[in-house]
Parts: C-alpha cells; sequence; structure tokens
DNA sequence: CCGAATTGTATGCTTCACTAACGAATTAGC
DNA sequence: GCTAATTCGTTAGTGAAGCATACAATTCGG
C-alpha cells in the first residue's frame, strides 16, 4: 500500500531505491570502479582520459574551454592538466590570439598514451555496454545528456 | 562522414561523446552539484543521506551491510559514519547477536535531519525528473539498476 | 580447541571539487 | 586613449570520498 503524492504525508516520501539521483550515484560509482580496474597499467583516471582525447581532439584549447566541456573549475582544470603535462603527456604553450589563455598540446608520450587509452576504453565500454540492449545505449545517453545539459 | 565500426581504424574509435560512461559521469556531476546547493543549509552530502536514510530504514544495521548495500567498502563507511555520529546524528552500540558488528541506531537529531533531508530530496529530484517523461524515469531507473547490479 | 574468516578501527595516500586571493592580459565604458 | 571591469591562469587551502594496509576482537568451521 504505497501512498504516493500524499500532500499530508510528506516526510515518508518513498524508499531510497525510488531516487533516480540514487541510481546516477550507485551506477557511476560501478563505472568509476571498473574504469579503474581496467586502467590500472596505464595509470589514468577517466577525468585525465577525457582531457587527454579533447586536447587531441582541439588542440591548442584553452584550459577555461576543457573545463567547460567536462563540467570542472578553474582549479579543477588545473590539477588534472599539471598532473598530465608533469608526465610529459600535455604541453602548455601561451596562445598567440589571446595571451590570458594557455594553449594545450599533446606531446607525442601524450598521443601514444591516448592511443592506448582507447584501446582500454573499448573493453570498459564494452563492459558497460553488455548490460544493455543497442536500442537502449542510444536511449540511456539522450537521457543523460539532458541531465547534465 | 563518421566511419564507425571499422576494423581497420582501431586507433579513432569514435568520438567523446559517444562514449556511455563518459555521459554518466557527467550527469552524475551535475546532480551532484545541484545536490549540494540544495543541501547546503543542511551541510550534508548524498552519502550522509543516504547512510541516514538506511539506518532509519533498518534500525540496528551494520556497518558492513551499510556499505555493501551503498557499494562503499568498510574504510569508507567508517568515515561517513564517524562523521556523522560526531554530528550526533548516529549512535554506535555494540551488537548483541554478533560482537564484532555495531548496530547503528539514529538519534532523535539524526531522525530531525533525515526529515528535513527529505523534503530537499523531494525538491532535487523534482529538478531532476523536470528533465525526463514520467515513462523515461522508470526506464532510467532500470537501465542504471542494471548497470550497478 | 585452534586456525580461518569477519568486522570494526586506525593510518595514510590519492583524486576530485570548491573557495579565495592574486597577477597578467584583455575587453568595455566613457 | 584611459581607466574600470572582466577573464584566465595560478597558488594555497579545505573537505569529501575511495582505497590499501595493518591490527584487534569476535565468530565460525573443523
Amino acid at each position: 500500500m504505497k501512498e504516493r503524492g500524499s500532500l499530508v504525508e510528506m516526510d515518508k516520501i518513498e524508499g531510497l531505491n525510488d531516487i533516480v539521483g540514487f541510481h546516477i550515484r550507485l551506477a557511476h560509482g560501478a563505472v568509476n570502479r571498473h574504469f579503474t580496474e581496467t586502467f590500472a597499467d596505464l595509470d589514468l583516471t577517466q577525468k585525465q582520459v577525457s582531457v587527454l582525447w579533447l586536447t587531441d581532439d582541439h588542440p591548442g584549447i584553452s584550459q577555461i574551454d576543457l573545463g567547460r566541456e567536462l563540467q570542472m573549475d578553474r582549479a579543477t582544470t588545473m590539477t588534472i592538466v599539471n598532473r598530465l603535462q608533469q608526465r610529459d603527456f600535455i604541453r602548455r604553450e601561451r596562445s598567440l590570439t589571446d595571451g590570458r589563455k594557455q594553449a594545450l598540446h599533446l606531446t607525442d608520450e601524450g598521443r601514444t598514451a591516448l592511443s592506448a587509452a582507447k584501446q582500454c576504453i573499448a573493453q570498459h565500454e564494452a563492459w558497460l555496454k553488455s548490460r544493455l540492449k543497442p536500442s537502449e545505449i542510444e536511449k540511456l545517453v539522450e537521457m543523460l545528456s539532458r541531465i547534465h545539459d
């Protein structure tokens, strides 16, 4: 006897399992855990791979644009780019068109790492997609996109 | 001209936007950000609310079972329960049936906090659900459940 | 009863996210 | 053109989470 939408009983809304956000959090945890295993050898995180990938797709991209694309603030972007620069995967150059910006480029090492990462991503995605029917994958991505804009 | 499924071109698999895990991560970020705003006054995180909620639903639950439900290891569960205990939301008792376990209970303060939290959750969920059609919500939760088991 | 497994605990490390402040460069307003 | 506001990068500090490891107490299997 589930009483939903009852304005009287506002306290006991629903069970934790009916909270959409709860499932998004759990799914993210599961995906992240599997990602970490898959990338143990490469020693790269999701964020790091994303930054490598985007930098490769948009050579000379600024940190602020990188952050906008991945929904991170400037400070967070800094720490990630710093790590990748320390490992000689990314090179910072002052932008020629806007002196405030840094133009980011992959090094050869960075390209090699990204290439290896993409192989692992393929594995990781295969694991994830094995839990969904092809038609569902499209639907899922579309719905998630609506959530994150 | 997107070349998909090409076995020759294994390096350039697809765009970042075609990676399901990428969208899960972004969606989680967006949800978490909105959650944090909504809960700024209460000063509670998703995990903390989840622990309060589950402890309320299962009085006397052990930390290990809490962790299993929320997919956290023992150490992570500890830190969260510690924080909630420091704020007098949760009380630890030695289990009567198994001396290794702690039986967790909400305090009156904890119940008050959870009650307030559930009001905020309702707001937060409304924001999230406003981006989806009712029929989609069910489908989304079902798919996410398949991902996190 | 003894060894193995379970549970809680303590410690330390890492990633990520955010805030606040500052300087340098650019842009806008007048 | 010149000041004022804004943008971008940078640094430093805080806090939540997740994980690994080690240890003690308890329980369980034989």
